[in-house]
DNA sequence: ACGGGGATGGGCT
DNA sequence: GCCCATCCCCGTA
């Protein structure tokens, strides 16, 4: 299991999105190493796409990190409750982002049980313990992720990914989820994921 | 099983 | 003042 490389990165942002799958995320916080297979992923290809945050060179405080180098972590709030965690892509000034939707937990379970629920994972029954990392928001709530790590390298030590195990794997894509504003973008096939994997998000 | 709606507050016009 | 790359609960069946 090797950190994955600068070069990773820089490929183009519907290639990174499917690669990504099945490489672990990884946050070594102060109180131990929370880690899970990404599962599920959307890419968000830049200037272009109307679903993207920063589609015609749109750029505030709040996406500022997209215009960064590909490996950067791109973290925004929203719905005055969550967080959202991206992989920046591709080279400086050109803001695309892979968005991680869904984890399976591998190590650091108790942690996370503890921080979304406020209890031992193995109080919980299997569609709790299944709901701890089904989500953009809820694996970050899971992982400990926060605006704090915004701009993060991940060629760093803090926040970073792995490759994993070298399995065959299934990979299905469908429409991005809740981007109906997107005009003729909303149904691009830019949503990824490990077919029958049950940490997945929806269908 | 499925769907509707409320929570909740930063970000931006 | 509206929007939002979400989540969870509580209806109906």
């Amino acid at each position: 299991m090797k950190k994955l490389e600068r070069s990773f990165y820089l490929q183009d942002t519907i290639t990174t999105a499917r690669e990504l799958l099945g490489k672990y995320l990884v946050h070594e916080t102060g109180s131990g190493r929370r880690a899970g297979i990404i599962v599920e992923t959307e890419a968000y290809t830049g200037v272009e796409d109307k679903a993207c945050h920063a589609y015609e060179w749109k750029r505030t405080p709040r996406n500022e990190v997209m215009y960064g180098i590909g490996g950067t972590a791109y973290i925004y709030f929203i719905y005055g409750m969550y967080y959202c965690f991206n992989v920046v892509t591709g080279a400086e000034d050109n803001p695309c982002a892979v968005l991680i939707r869904a984890l399976e937990p591998v190590e650091g379970l108790d942690a996370m049980a503890q921080a979304r629920l406020g209890k031992a994972y193995e109080e919980l029954d299997s569609s709790r313990k299944i709901s701890l990392t089904n989500g953009p928001g809820k694996l970050c709530g899971a992982l400990g992720i926060t605006k704090s790590q915004n701009g993060l390298d991940l060629c760093g030590d803090e926040l970073y990914i792995c490759s994993g195990p070298a399995v065959p794997i299934s990979i299905k894509a469908t429409p991005r989820v809740n981007i109906g504003y997107a005009g003729e973008f909303t149904d691009k096939p830019w949503r990824f994921y490990l077919e029958n994997n049950k940490y997945v998000s929806k269908k």
